[in-house]
Order: structure tokens, then C-alpha cells, then sequence
DNA sequence: CGCCTAGAAGCGACACACTCGCATTAAGGT
DNA sequence: ACCTTAATGCGAGTGTGTCGCTTCTAGGCG
């Protein structure tokens, strides 16, 4: 028995990931996003259509996995002063993202061919982590916070539940309330924080 | 100018489509949703391949129809006498339904196979009309209730964002929590009524 | 330093899902 | 009963996706 199969992440297998990722994102800019299928990914990558089956199984798992580096946060969330004011920017800039157009369909291509939910799963944890990093300033401040979990329920869940299912619009003026309501549940009256 | 184009919903066209649903349902338990085709659908309900890609376009939006059928709640939420009761009852269900392993297929394939985000509109419709019940029986019997968007914000948003986006276990109490938290919050604290 | 092994990519052939244009049938209105 | 219109049936062609095999490279080992 060996010690382990072993991924290999160096060499040409890195070098297949990053080109064929980087041709599918000019592809999408170029033809769009429904006229996409893998054997022109594959030629625009250089490599062969069969690779690209192995590796990605699918051309919407394949989406998935570059729309899940896309919705990759690139910067923190700013400070601003107080937990209020970086909660509110957060969110607004967030709900901006998450329910544009290309947002949106980069959360759908995330879901979509995802089917062990690891993808989705990544998405959620980027939001827990910027969220972290604003309520561990605000600790450091010496403000009270409420916990990653209930901003979680009450500020991501719903925004993202809108965006998903209910065709309404959404604006900043809702972000600010869904912060606000939040916020206005710690370290006050009993049954708001879970767990 | 004639009225309206019209659908045709009585004849012929209402028998494909209920037998293309019934050959969808039938054949996803015998071969499995992976090994399901379209022609396969079509030879089973007795109609050729064109005309279910005519009206479907595509599985996944024959799968999302499907879906959707089966996601729409078949009886009206449990009277229990108190509005607290019933939001409880109908949550722990809800969950219930919704995060079992074919409930949260029913809940991708609905979402997945929807481009204009009809279906997804018409699951999250289905939830606030169980709650409309529920909170019109509360009214009647005199309690102060929240608002609908509240309780979808609260305790459906939450619930469906974990099923989504999170690969761990929710429980009935996670439920119960949700609705406390929302109930907790009606005829109260500022901020907390929206729109 | 050079061989060995195993995992990954290249290649080509085949199956079949999907599209499209045309003919046919049936539903609904007049 | 007729007419309009839309939906279904049919068949051919295209291109996606699969599979077995070969070839190559990265990392381990003597």
C-alpha cells in the first residue's frame, strides 16, 4: 500500500485547471453563457474534450467551479468605524453583488452542477467569513455583537432566499433593515441568540 | 385582433402533459434521476421526443415542472388553536419536507431547470399562502400576528438558506427557534415591522 | 542520477441526445 | 359544419458526450 494517491496540484494538471478556467470565462464574455459547450472550451484551452469530461464531469460542474472563485470576496470588508456602519456597507455591497444580473447567475451555475453541496457550501463560507472579520473588529472595539449565526439567519439567509425565489427587486434600504433588525436583537430580549 | 391567443389547457395537449409528468415520476424511481433521458420520458408516456423538447426545452425544466408539482402543499396547515401552536406545527413540517433528502432534490431540480424564475416563484407563493392561513386563523381569533414578509424573512428564508448552502443537519428545534425569534418580534421593538 | 509506477492527458471511434423543417391532427371559435 | 391555429408526429442531420487504448509526465526509490 502506498501512503496516498496523491492530487499532484503542480506541474501540468495546474497548468489544464488555469486555462481552461480562463477559457471559459473569455467564452462566456464572448459567446455567452448558453451557446458554451465543452468541446469549445476545450479547444480554446488547448487541450482535448475528453480531459475536460474527466476532471469536470459536466460543463455545468464545470460552471459551478468557476462561478464558486467568482463569488470569491477579493477585498475585506471595509472599516468604517463602528459595527453599524461596516454591517450596513457590508451588506449593501453584498446584496449589490448577489443580486445583479451576472451575480445572479454565477450563484445559479454555483447550485447548479454542485452535487455534493461543496460548492455551495464555500459560498456560504466566504459570507461567515467576512462577517467574522467585521464582528471581531467590533469586539476589538468593545462593542457587543451578535453571533456569526444570527446574522447569518437574518441578513444572508433572507437575501439570498429573495434573490433565489421571489422575483420582487431588492434595493439597500432592505439590506439596511434586515441590519438593523439584526443588530437590534443582541444584547437585548430573550430567545434571539441561538445556539 | 383576436382575444387571446389562449392555451388549450382541456384535450389532448392536458393528456401529453399528464402523462409525460406521470412517466417522469415513475421513471425517476426505477432508473434514477442520473440515468433519466428525455426520449426515455417520452417513449414511456407515448409521445415522441420532439414534442416533449417543445414543450419542456430541456429535462431539467421537465424535472423542474415535475418538482414544483410536488412541492405544492397538500393539505392546509394544522389548527392547534394558538397562532404560536400552529407556526410551530407548520414549521417542524415545513422542515421537515424540505430538507429530507427528496425534499431538497425536489428544491434543486425546481430551482435548476427555471430560467425566468417562475417556479421558484410559484415554491415561495406556496409558503406564504400556508402562512397566510395560518396567520388569517390568528386574526379571527383576535392574536397580534406579524407580517407575512417577517415570517418568510425569519423562519423560511433561514431554513431554505441552510438546505441550499450548508451541508449540516437541521432539527425541529431549529424550527421551533426560528418562529420564536419571529413571533418575539411582533407588536414589540422598533425596527422590526418591515414595509 | 536514472529507473519505475501510477495518475493524467491525448486520440479516435461510436452512441445517442437534441434540433429543425414539414406534414398531420385536433381544439375552439364563428 | 367549417375554418383558423396551434400542438403533435415523423425523420434526417448535427454535435455533444462516452469509452477504451496509448502516450506522457510527475514523484518515489534504489
Amino acid at each position: 500500500m502506498s501512503p496516498k494517491p496523491m492530487v499532484r496540484p503542480g506541474g501540468r494538471s495546474a497548468r489544464v485547471q488555469k486555462s481552461v478556467h480562463a477559457a471559459v470565462r473569455e467564452l462566456v464574455g464572448e459567446v455567452g453563457r448558453d451557446a458554451l459547450t465543452v468541446p469549445m472550451v476545450a479547444t480554446r484551452a488547448g487541450v482535448t474534450p475528453s480531459t475536460v469530461y474527466r476532471r469536470w464531469g459536466d460543463l455545468q460542474e464545470l460552471l459551478s467551479d468557476v462561478a464558486v472563485e467568482r463569488l470569491r470576496p477579493e477585498t475585506e470588508p471595509a472599516d468604517l468605524g463602528s459595527l453599524r456602519a461596516d454591517l450596513d456597507a457590508w451588506a449593501e455591497q453584498f446584496l449589490d453583488e448577489m443580486a445583479s444580473p451576472p451575480g445572479r447567475a454565477y450563484i445559479r451555475d454555483a447550485l447548479l452542477g454542485d452535487p455534493d453541496g461543496t460548492h455551495a457550501g464555500q459560498c456560504s463560507a466566504y459570507a461567515a467569513e467576512q462577517i467574522d472579520i467585521v464582528l471581531a473588529r467590533a469586539v476589538r472595539r468593545g462593542e457587543p455583537v451578535p453571533e456569526t449565526e444570527l446574522l447569518i439567519d437574518r441578513v444572508v439567509a433572507p437575501i439570498m432566499y429573495r434573490i433565489l425565489f421571489r422575483p420582487g427587486r431588492l434595493d439597500a434600504a432592505y439590506a439596511r433593515e434586515l441590519v438593523t433588525n439584526a443588530v437590534s436583537a443582541v444584547g437585548g430580549e430573550p430567545g434571539t441568540g441561538r445556539r
